[in-house]
DNA sequence: CGCTTCCATGAGCGCCGTTCATGGAAGCGG
DNA sequence: CCGCTTCCATGAACGGCGCTCATGGAAGCG
């Protein structure tokens, strides 16, 4: 027998939540409803897809195939909804999940995002905060909880995973330091520890240049707080600096500054609806036309 | 609204068969029901799915693409419901479907399938032979028809088809020619339209040796036959050759020999299936196993 | 030993998707 | 022009599924 879509949605809600109750709650249901619902999947599927326990409910091996699977259903269910809609000439209705690590959430995404919802104002969005460490953004694309990653480039995940993507924005690092400093070389370096250290390490070690001590900082908006202040000097992507105090200069590194890339991850599955080339057609906006 | 399971393979039904009661018969429905079922699906999308007319039931633009994203959500239920089971240690029950071009269904697939089988005997088949022309059997993956396609690599694929795949076999060319020829390279070549004539020509270029006159068949088994019969030699891939006549011999071309590979094209998500990845396994066999 | 917080289960009910029966529209052949 | 056939549409009736309500059992916790 087929699983229903609202089936499925349990199964994400109990996952999510770690409990039959809360997840009642997030889907305006009872309780009894999701015992039902979880049951009656079991029973389809021949298979017992949480452990029940006195904590909640911990999903089996076989469970978290299905959550899995169930999500690419639904997202594909909402893919088939919105496309065919805007195929017969109807709004562009959906709801976008963007999963980014900070900078670019800041910088990147309200710009398109605000030209996105000018040209269609039935999206909505789901914007999600990653650290950029590990799988980062693209984990979540991989399990089903973003339909697009915002990624530095070079990215390496296994070719299981089976992402397509493509670049967004490639952009200098600048030098930033107080306004009124004399030797700003001299100053202290502030690092960013989202920023691709090694890469602005290796520049630096080109430049015969060591800075004399190092602050890291967990943010970059503190980071550009710090530099304000007078702590110290700090070289950041250029669109990060771009919103900068009157106190911060910003001195360009040249030709062979090293440049940070900011890309796109997604399903190929999501990669052919109309929603998502739309969004990644106004983040790389009218900064960076490039084919890919 | 959701759309059920049910009524996505309707949309699929009556867009294969080209009426509402031609689709009602294959799924063991009435007419009404489909009749119904169609309303219903285009009051949940708000459009019109079908042009119906005289000769039946036609789809619209809008209708298409909820056709191709149904048939990847009836997929990947299909994908849920084996995977589950399997990952629950049950039974691998699934239907796959294969498009192949005609000589790889003939020698590639059965040892293959017949080993599958002998694994899990609750798998089963839908092997469609495809002339490997145009889009080939790409397409039907591309277009939903299919879970795995066999191709005749390298491949050219539009990239925004967003295909996985990988190679299965690569072997080389070999002549046949009939076992009592005194001189058989003076004997006129018998070319096979599916074979990759392009590389035997150049290879033919390579060697200064102009076959005398060609003939052009459409069938590798009428090409076998023929050369058993004296009319001439051929040039064809080595497994081709193996379930030779005896009035045929098999001469190797040397390590400079033409070669053709084969390869498999599905979509991710189906690649991660374990149905499928145990197909593409068993594809590759004992023959050669590659990374890929 | 209550109190709380989990999940399970049975009864009842409404809606959705089905069949049955019927009707309308549009070629096709005398 | 008129049946005959072959399409799809529609309304009535019904059954099952998925919901709520009410209740119960199990298991930590002070």
């Amino acid at each position: 027998m087929d699983l229903t879509a609202a089936e499925l949605r349990v199964l994400d809600a109990v996952e999510r939540t770690g409990s039959f109750s809360a997840a009642a709650t997030t889907l305006d249901l009872t309780q009894s409803a999701v015992s039902h619902s979880v049951r009656m999947t079991e029973r389809k599927l021949g298979t017992v897809l949480f452990d029940r326990g006195r904590h909640g409910a911990r999903p089996t091996p076989a469970g978290e195939r299905a959550i899995l699977h169930g999500r690419g259903v639904l997202r594909l269910m909402d893919v088939l909804r919105a496309d065919t809609r805007a195929a017969a000439g109807g709004v562009l209705d959906t709801r976008l999940r963007i999963a980014a690590f900070r900078s670019a959430a800041a910088q990147l995404l309200p710009p398109a995002l605000t030209r996105l919802t000018a040209k269609h104002p039935q999206l909505s969005y789901d914007v999600s905060i990653v650290r950029d460490v590990g799988g980062g953004t693209a984990t979540e694309v991989v399990e089903g909880r973003a339909d697009l990653a915002i990624v530095n480039l070079p990215h390496r995940l296994p070719a299981s995973a089976g992402l397509v993507g493509g670049e967004l924005l490639d952009e200098p690092y600048v030098l930033i330091h107080p306004a009124r400093s004399a030797d700003p070389r001299s100053l202290p370096l502030i690092d960013w520890t989202e920023n691709c250290s090694a890469e602005t390490q290796a520049w630096f070690r080109t430049q015969d240049w060591l800075p004399p001590a190092t602050i890291n900082v967990a943010d970059d908006t503190v980071l550009l707080s710090m530099v304000a202040h007078g702590l110290g000097m700090a070289v950041v992507p250029e669109t990060t600096a771009a919103d900068r105090a009157p106190e911060v200069t910003v001195e360009p590194l040249g030709p062979t500054a090293p440049r940070r890339t900011i890309g796109y991850l997604t399903t190929p599955a999501l990669s052919r609806s109309t929603a998502l080339r739309e969004l990644v057609a106004e983040l790389r906006g009218p900064r960076a036309p490039r084919a890919g």
